[in-house]
DNA sequence: GAGAAAATCCGTAGTAGTGGGTATATTATA
DNA sequence: TATAATATACCCACTACTACGGATTTTCTC
């Protein structure tokens, strides 16, 4: 099997290098610190699966799997991730990947994913499956925020003022206020700064 | 040599201990996700060598440095941190650690600073030398925040008011404005948004 | 083409925070 | 003990955002 990491941490990459390397079955053929080095390099290279962060810098993970998917269908691959918020969590299985884990499972964890990613199974790890089943259980949670929610909420992160972003993009700054209440309701914050920690755990930063 | 790894991600305390057990004169003889269980083994077995990680939950890598310090003097220690944020690398630096390495440096550098700790010399890498040379290069920067101010901050980003501030600390909202404005200045931010992201750099929320 | 969802826009009143000061008591530190 | 640093407190004018409210247009979906 051949194997393609990415993760910025250069430790990191060499920890699950050196776990992986110790099973007979399975090769590391290649590894990336960011995205764009990984899509060039599985442009032009064969790559069974695909093992990557989610925080990258410039371009982040979601990004690098739908790219991913289009020039190599066959590719499949395990997000490893540090997020367990159930937004974001859901919005990256959404794009079909294999499997899902986390930072803090341990490498048995990461050997059984790719174990039942080979054997044509989707794989996630326990906290990811606990998080999916409960929020079945309480569907309450308003669905995640619009596209143009996304983008007001990035610009207020990035320390525009509503004027600012009325200004930018070419709307009323009733609109931004607007626009501020939902994000507010939806998220279920009422001030600045939950909203930013939100923005933070989302990934949104 | 005797190491001792803390980390709360568990895969990545696998890579390293994978890593490390390559070296036939290391030997990783325990592990832990928190600072607390990392404590009381050390009350109980000789460490030659802590490596741990800056960000724990509940206490943080700073406080188990401290206590280290104090109940084992002979354990020297190594940070692996992602914080590049040059107030707290000093703040980290302060407490007289042996090395400091970042996260996306490589296992090769993690090797070396163990070498050079066992040898008694202190190692720091690379980015973390030019951090410390610009911030020498640079003096203009504020000196770090006071305790009472960090205090402030903490409770802005636990989304209090300034009102809710003063009752808690029993001082007069007032107060809470001067703090708020110095922390402004200090941080050379001047909006919320920007302290929060301040706030996080720094590991303060 | 009906209906829902999303995006747009507005008013009015009130509040919390910003930015500019100044000033004094307390606590470290040399 | 002088000096600096920190923590405390106040004033005033101003602005940005909040919290209610309601409404219309555009876009998507069945």
């Amino acid at each position: 099997m051949k194997i393609f990491l990415v993760d910025d941490h250069a430790i990191l990459l060499d920890g699950i290098k050196s776990i992986l390397e110790k099973e007979p079955t399975l090769k590391v053929i290649g590894e990336a610190n960011t995205a764009e080095v990984a899509l060039e390099f599985i442009k032009q290279n064969e790559v069974d699966l695909l093992i990557t962060d989610f925080n990258l810098p410039e371009m982040d993970g979601l990004a690098l799997v739908r790219l991913v998917k289009k020039i190599s269908p066959i590719t499949k691959i395990i997000m490893l991730s540090m997020h367990d918020e159930v937004h974001l969590v859901k919005e990256i299985l959404k794009e079909g990947i294999n499997g899902y884990i986390l930072k803090n499972d341990s490498h048995k964890e990461l050997l059984s994913a790719i174990a039942a990613v080979d054997a044509g199974k989707i794989y996630l790890s326990n906290d990811i499956n606990k998080i999916i089943i409960n929020s079945l259980q309480f569907p309450d949670e308003e669905r995640m925020l619009t596209d143009r929610e996304r983008e007001i909420l990035k610009l207020i992160a990035k320390e525009f003022s509503n004027r600012d972003i009325a200004d930018q993009l070419f709307i009323s700054e009733r609109t931004v206020e607007t626009h501020r209440k939902n994000i507010f309701r939806k998220t279920k914050t009422n001030s600045l700064v939950g909203l930013i920690k939100f923005a933070y755990a989302n990934n949104l930063i």
